[in-house]
DNA sequence: CAGTATCCTCGAGGATACTG
DNA sequence: CAGTATCCTCGAGGATACTG
């Protein structure tokens, strides 16, 4: 970006905000996000060498400001008059994507560890027992990264590829696919559980709170349709 | 864009739209464009291959349908409702871009090319004699590229870069700043000869009609002051 | 905490010629 | 007219380790 060199205002408004990463960021911006880890920590995997060099694109283009906060060493990332006037576009995609994006979402994007990684987050642990649980997820369609580990407490919940030698307090099974669904919100757990497309092997007092515990999307239940008489705004 | 596989809506949105030549496509449509040879002319210098990419990707991600006119063999690249509504951000990016680019838009930027070949577009030929005009312009301060000629009659205006051997008509002398400052609006063309930063040489009745034929962006005379009182919209 | 440095790969995209 | 095919380059960005 920022090297076409075009003297056109349009394409070079393109030049700037046409990029995943921008929009991606400035989204963070304006739902809080002011410090390099906060970006770091909320971006799906960008790299940090890309991340540093976006801000400072951002801020060569005017659209941040870099400032030491006060009092203090960390550095902040605050909007400018001209970044801000951008809210109304991200605003937009994020609604469009909630509206549209959703049903472009294929099979070809169900990636395991992405998806792992949403859906440990989005794991509700406040309806799990106190103490340690230990939660094995296992893909049969998959031939590689077909078990995953959750080792939940309170506050943490820690997401491993290698067995952690634990003892396991359950065991969830199914496809990908059918796990996707559920966290989409596309199909209930309590549902899928009887059509046996997931199972749920454990103690019943895990597996019979399901409902409870189960991740899901934060977009789960804002169907399309919802979202479009509500003209609700997206946080994430 | 694409190949993320993210499940979370606004990443997905940005994969979709967070690109420039997306973006400028799109723009291209909602100002009229249907078929692939109007983008092509309209989109500086995307190259064929990347401009069939992107309406094959716009197709996949559902913004845009290809059909083949009724009756015709052409085919034409229509909106779907999905792709309709992304239409305030296109056009919140062109005001955008018209608000805050425009200071973004910085000596670098100036390319010769890219200026001349807005230059040769945005002359005014109604207002120059009938017939053939040929006209020269040299930037004194550019080591190559430094000399073009336009020929002008009623409905066509060509750029060469290779002298055509015809007599000149009028020579018009200055530094790419200084007519890329009387292109964008912020001089005028009248102040910029009496001080001499730009010379026309040639018959009178073509140099003291200057201020009438002389090009000038589209965007020339709105200054983003006056866009932000009338919240107009954008043509190219 | 907020990045930079380094190294490496691969794929995006430019240029050009060609085609149903 | 509406693209595709081919070839080539170069630079964006991933991974990783390191730093004031």
């Amino acid at each position: 970006m920022n090297e076409s060199g075009s003297l056109c205002p349009a394409v070079k408004a393109a030049d700037i905000i046409g990029d995943k990463w921008v929009l991606l960021i400035l989204r963070e911006v304006f739902l809080g996000s002011t410090r390099y880890n906060d970006f770091q920590r909320a971006l799906p995997r960008i790299s940090p060498t890309v991340l540093s060099k976006r801000l400072k694109q951002l801020e060569a283009n005017g659209l941040l400001v870099k400032k030491q906060s006060p009092g203090q060493k960390s550095t902040e990332y605050r909007l400018t008059p001209s970044g801000r006037e951008l809210g109304p576009i991200v605003d937009h995609m994020a609604t469009w994507g909630l509206r549209w994006a959703r049903r472009q979402i294929k099979e070809e994007d169900y990636d395991v560890s992405s998806f792992m990684w949403d859906f440990h987050r989005t794991l509700n642990t406040s309806e799990l027992p106190d103490g340690e649980t230990v939660i094995c997820v296992r893909f049969p369609d998959l031939e590689v990264w077909d078990s995953w580990w959750l080792i939940v407490s309170a506050d943490l919940v820690d997401l491993c590829t290698d067995n952690p030698g634990k003892e396991i307090d359950l065991y969830i099974t199914g496809t990908l696919g059918d796990l996707v669904s559920v966290w989409m919100g596309d199909v209930e757990i309590r549902a899928a559980i009887k059509s046996d497309k997931i199972r749920l092997n454990g103690e019943s007092y895990i597996t019979n709170s399901a409902s409870r515990w189960f991740p899901q999307s934060p977009y789960a239940d804002v169907r399309p349709e919802h979202l479009v008489d509500a003209q609700g705004k997206v946080r994430s």
